[in-house]
Parts: structure tokens; C-alpha cells; sequence
DNA sequence: AAAAAAGCATACTAATCAGTATGTTAACTA
DNA sequence: TAGTTAACATACTGATTAGTATGCTTTTTT
């Protein structure tokens, strides 16, 4: 059995990932959890504190098992970046709860979304972002390390664009309301990804 | 002096460019415009009208003239779409209003917010995209007709992939708030560029 | 010139919002 | 075992929302 908090940080994460922050009401979330005010204004001071709790624990946990972790622990960075970008679209939440082509990147919809209007909002997710970036930063590293990316590469300006080109994949997907937009993508964003390469990788 | 149904637009356009759709009350384009609701309900009978009215509008026109004109006009397909993409931080949507970077790109704010949640808003949003698109890959044909590009890339998915990563580069400096990151998530950009560039045009 | 319509402004309405106040019950503590 | 706190539920509040009803001028039509 899962204790209130939790079904309520679960209940917010699906809300705003379907309508965004300022389009979720409380009663949504109410209704999305079958509990009531009272639960929530227990936990939470206000709907600004659950859904920031919700955004900080939900997806900084996704983003540490989806991509910090794996890239952390391979031994194939590219490789390893390969295969979570193309697995991406299958990739789990939490429990029964999957993103969707409709519904797009979370932590995405809620950049366009709250970043300029809201400090606590835009310094959490420039966090979030960056741990992000970071992580595909550190598989061009160890790439590079073992000479697979081609020297005169400026690998940190790479990881950003690659980091934007992921985001923009899901984006098209999203608009098109079709997930072989994503593949589609992707296979562009690969053809970027080999022209950085050395030479001597370029066929792998 | 404008009249009273485009002060309107304009000033729907402002609110909704600041806060999303959802977020836009109406007494915020009332302030905005120093208009009342009467004004409003007469020439519009719904806060969705006159939000889909002022999207195809004043979206549509800018769309035409910064991208489906230049690049239908442009005997250097390539060099247009370079120039386009380095001046659109610049580029300016009507009178004194320009886009910036704290907000970023209308209609991909948009397509985040209101392509999941309402089919109006996803046919016409897609429908603009469509003509951004339609104008890279205009371009893209133009220039393998001259054979400056690669004759095995298939310009299609490059003409989706561009579009994307363009939005992409906006999506970063928004986040980050500060305008350089655009310019240097374009600058990889330009590397995928180069690399579907036939090889005597690589140099370009 | 009279009548009709267009072009707005002001005042209202019912619904919904985030947040609060006040319960009640169960669990823990002294 | 008595008292206290935690864990919720229910009922309310004032502000804000999109939309409506009704006014008053000005312009256009007849």
C-alpha cells in the first residue's frame, strides 16, 4: 500500500504532465487521487510546494535512472547514448505510468512553459536540465577519451546541442501526434552524431 | 491610428506570447489593449476565437515573411537559410515587437501548451509548422538542384530534423536565458549542415 | 431626416480557483 | 489510561474566471 504523499506527488506528476502547471487545479488533482484538501494541505503548504516536491523527486529520479546512471556505468558511452535515445520513447516514470508521444517531454513542457515565469520553477529545471546535458556531456567525454570523437570537436558545445536535438525529436513527434517522427528524427540527430566522430569510428 | 480589431490581436498576441494560452485571462489583453469586453465580445465571440484568429494571423504573416518568402525568392538557398537562422533572435513580429529570448518561439510555446489538449489549436499550430518546415525543405531542394548537397541524404527527414533542432537552439537559450546559447547550439546545427553538403561545397 | 446597425462601455452572473477553518478519528506518547 | 499530535475530511471564503445583458454613441443606410 503506498502512503499518501506519495499517490499525491504521483497524482500532481500526472496532472501537470497533461495540462502543464497553471492549468492544473487542485481538484484535479483531488480527483486524480481520490483524496482530498485536507491530505494535501497537510503535506504541502501549497500547490507551488507539491508540484515543485513533484518535478524535484519524480524526474530528478528519472533523469538519474534514465540517463545519469547508464552512462555512468558503461563501458560503450556511445553506444550506451545511443540506445537511450532510441529507447526513449518506451522509457518508465514510475510505476504503469510510461511517457507519451501526445503528451511529450515533462521536463521540456514545463521549461516552455514556467521558466520565464517563475525563479523557483526556472532555477529547478535549469537543474534538472543541466543534469541532463551533463549526463550526455560525459559520454562524449569517455568517448573521446577512448578516441572515438574526432579531436578537433568541441564536446561541450556537442552536449548541449544534442541534449536541445533530443528535446526538439520528441517536440516533432509530439505536434505530429506520431512517434515514428521521433525515429525519423533521431536518425537525422545519428547523422550528426557520426560526423563528429573520428574517422576511424565513422562505420560503427 | 489602428483599428480597434487589431489592437485587439496585437494585444492577445502580447499575452499569450508572455503566459501561454491557458494562462491568459482576458482582463490581461483588456489592460494590455486599454480596451473593454465589450470590445472584445463584438468582434470575437470567444476567448478561443480570437486566440486562433490572432495565432493564424500574425503567426501566419511572420512565418510567410521570414520564412516561405526569402527562401522562395533566394537563388543561394543555403546561404538564405544560414542568414535566416543567425538573424532570427532579431527578428521582429509586428510593430516594436520582436521576439526574445525569455519567452522564445510563439508557436513552439504553443504547440507545447495546446497541441495535446484541443484539436483546434493542433490543426492550426501543425499547419503553421508545416509551412516553417515546407520552407527549409524548399530550401534544401533548391540547393541539391545546384548539387551542393549530398545526393544519398534524403532532404525530407533533414527538412524535419532542421526545423526541429532551430526550435531546439530557441528552446536552450529560453532555458538558460541568455541569448549566446543560441547562437552556439547553432553553430552545431551548422555541423550537421555541412556534413549533408556534397563534398566541393563543403567548404562553403 | 428617420431608422437601423455598428462600435463600443459598464455591470452583472455562475463557475472555478487556491487557500483556510474546523471538524473527526486514529495513533502515538507520557 | 489520559493527553497530545498526526492524518486526514468537509465546508467554507474571497478572488478571479469566461461569458452575458444592457446600456449609450456614432456611423451607415434608407
Amino acid at each position: 500500500m503506498k502512503n499518501t504523499k506519495q499517490l499525491l506527488l504521483e497524482a500532481t506528476f500526472k496532472e501537470i504532465y497533461k495540462h502543464g502547471y497553471q492549468a492544473t487545479s487542485l481538484s484535479k488533482i483531488m480527483y486524480s487521487s481520490k483524496l482530498t484538501k485536507g491530505a494535501l494541505y497537510h503535506y504541502f503548504k501549497s500547490k507551488k510546494e507539491i508540484s515543485l516536491e513533484t518535478i524535484e523527486i519524480i524526474l530528478g529520479k528519472f533523469i538519474n535512472e534514465y540517463w545519469e546512471e547508464p552512462i555512468k556505468n558503461t563501458d560503450t558511452p556511445l553506444e550506451t547514448l545511443h540506445q537511450q535515445i532510441n529507447n526513449f520513447p518506451s522509457a518508465k516514470i514510475f510505476e504503469h505510468t510510461f511517457l507519451n508521444v501526445k503528451h511529450g517531454c515533462f521536463l521540456n513542457n514545463l521549461i516552455q512553459e514556467m521558466a520565464p515565469l517563475d525563479d523557483d520553477f526556472s532555477i529547478l529545471l535549469q537543474n534538472l536540465y543541466s543534469r541532463f546535458e551533463n549526463s550526455i556531456l560525459l559520454a562524449l567525454k569517455k568517448a573521446k577519451i577512448k578516441g572515438q570523437i574526432n579531436s578537433e570537436i568541441n564536446i561541450t558545445n556537442a552536449a548541449i546541442f544534442i541534449t536541445a536535438s533530443i528535446e526538439a525529436c520528441i517536440t516533432t513527434a509530439k505536434l505530429k501526434n506520431e512517434i515514428n517522427y521521433y525515429n525519423l528524427c533521431t536518425g537525422e540527430l545519428q547523422v550528426y552524431l557520426n560526423s563528429i566522430k573520428s574517422d576511424d569510428n565513422n562505420e560503427l
